[in-house]
RNA sequence: GGCCACGUGGCGGAGUGGUGACGCAGCGGCCUGCAAAGCCGUGCACGCCGGUUCGAUUCCGGCCGUGGCCUCCA
């Protein structure tokens, strides 16, 4: 079997057929940086770089552009900006040093490009100029607006009727729109406000060109796929086909549009405005950015996910149970196997992730019962190479285990040996109220130990 | 109001027209000085009501419930 994924735009799970196998293109709309992102923006994130990792894996490493994008212009960072009484540069660069940090905790590689929109003024600039020549934009005062009419079939992305979705549109309705759903392509800034030249005057982009500007400039035409959150099908996704198709001639903007659903906080939507987030910054002092991309990865990208307490503690024993079979097999480290299929299956059908970590399960299970140590060593080398196809599992066992979550606080790792040193000659005398004594207190702390054949281990909790 | 999803065991969460998800927690046992970890075993799950079918959790219809989008948003 083959790759197959859920398109939005036909509504079904087609066979992923890229233009170009040497040169798979996929295209992400990343994050508005203006404040901490949080955990539910990350599924974005996570989901699409298991969709790179597997689409590396399908066409080779080198065969795979990913670009997702910064926007590093926008009214609310102006707005934040404003309110620290900081540079929108400083603002920008601090959150978007944080994304990459926070990210990258997760198990999220770095995309192939990041384009940032300040740096792809004159691509919207140009982008926008094209699309006033065909007469699919219009000038009026000083906006420059996209003119729906002019963009047939607008609405097929996001199933919604032009005219019904005018009829419940919650927004009123700006003057100087021709038609109620046009958009803004360009838009005049105050002199106070961040702005570029432009044959308009000077202005900022609108939000909806700057993706299919960057798309065009980074990608070319026709993107194999384009991925984003459910919420941004519609007006950003139906708003940047309408654009790209029309400046492009009718082409298509992308083969395949994918649409990760949302995490949810107590049946609600997890969201800034409602105030119920949990953020990465705050999670990953207490957990290791792998149990977070696990417990993000624990139901399939387009079903919501309900984030509760226990998730991620959840998530974290099952990877211990992983490391902890990785830990105990002989080494492995020098094998060279490819991912089982039972995982590779599992994600190569619209990334089906529960079934792929089911799949890992089972191949723990193998690697446990398996007594002789050359088979051992290379069923453990199986479940490796498929936890590090997901982004899992890239540990040393060891690493995993002792990690501190908070570097300040807790014993180091020679008074734990200490204390352990000291619990082994008690039990040598049989003097056990003093070891177990010295286990509660380590326990206490954080600090749990293992009895085994070769003395005492431990980790942390 | 319009459009669109979803409703699975204590919890999370796959999947399927006719025995198995998987995991977490629980319970019993083995192991252990006692634990922990591990191993073995264990639990009459598919919102409600109709329909199609030899047979539906899975297909169709209705109902109820929950959520998302329509405004910045992953």
């Amino acid at each position: 079997m083959a790759l197959a994924l859920f398109d939005t735009l036909s509504r079904a799970v087609r066979p992923f057929i890229p233009v170009d196998p040497s040169r798979v293109t996929m295209y992400v709309c990343g994050p508005t940086v203006y404040s901490h992102a949080h955990i539910g923006n990350f599924r974005a994130a996570v989901v699409f770089d298991l969709l790179f990792r597997l689409l590396r894996h399908e066409y080779g490493a080198d065969a795979v552009v990913y670009a997702r994008n910064l926007t590093d212009i926008d009214d609310k960072i102006i707005r934040a900006a404003q309110e620290t009484g900081e540079t929108i540069s400083a603002v920008t660069t601090k959150y978007a040093r944080l994304y990459r940090d926070e990210t990258a905790a997760l198990g999220v590689l770095a995309p192939t490009l990041e384009p940032l929109a300040t740096e792809n003024i004159s691509a919207m600039v140009g982008f926008i100029d094209r699309l006033l020549a065909r007469g699919a934009a219009y000038q009026a005062e000083g906006h420059v607006l996209f003119s729906v009419a002019k963009a047939p079939g607008y609405g097929a992305l996001s199933g919604v009727d032009r005219d019904e979705m005018l009829a419940g549109a919650r927004v009123e309705v700006a003057p100087y729109k021709v038609d109620a759903a046009d958009f803004v392509l360009w838009k005049p800034s105050a002199p106070d406000e961040p702005g570029w030249e432009s044959p308009w005057g000077r202005g900022r982009p609108g939000w909806h060109i700057e993706c299919s500007a960057m798309i065009e400039a980074a990608l070319g035409q026709t993107i194999d796929i384009h991925g984003g959150g459910q919420d941004l099908r519609f007006p950003h996704h139906e708003n940047e086909l309408a654009q790209s198709s029309c400046v492009h001639d009718g082409a298509p903007l992308a083969r395949y549009w994918l649409h990760n659903g949302f995490l949810r906080m107590g049946s609600e939507k997890m969201s800034k405005s409602l105030g119920n987030v949990a953020l990465p910054r705050d999670l990953l002092k207490a957990w290791p950015g792998e149990a977070l991309r696990f417990a993000l990865l624990s139901a399939h990208y387009r079903q919501p996910l309900e984030w509760m307490d226990g998730l991620i503690e959840q998530s974290r024993r099952q990877l211990d149970r992983f490391y902890r079979a990785l830990a105990d097999a002989p080494d492995h480290a020098g094998l060279k196997v490819e991912p089982p299929p039972s995982v590779v299956l599992a994600l190569q059908d619209d990334l089906n992730s529960p079934e792929a970590i089911a799949g890992l399960h089972s191949l723990r299970d193998i690697v446990v019962q398996t007594s002789d140590p050359a088979a051992k060593a290379r069923a453990a080398a199986r479940l490796k190479a498929a936890g590090v196809l997901m982004g899992f599992l890239s540990d040393a066992p060891e690493v995993w285990f002792k990690r501190r979550p908070d570097e300040s606080s807790g014993l180091d790792d020679a008074a734990i040996e200490t204390l352990i040193a000291e619990r082994a000659e008690a039990r040598k005398a049989k003097n056990f109220s003093r070891s177990d004594e010295i286990r509660n207190d380590l326990a206490a702390r954080g600090v749990i130990l293992e009895d085994g054949p070769g003395g005492a281990t431990w980790r942390r909790a």
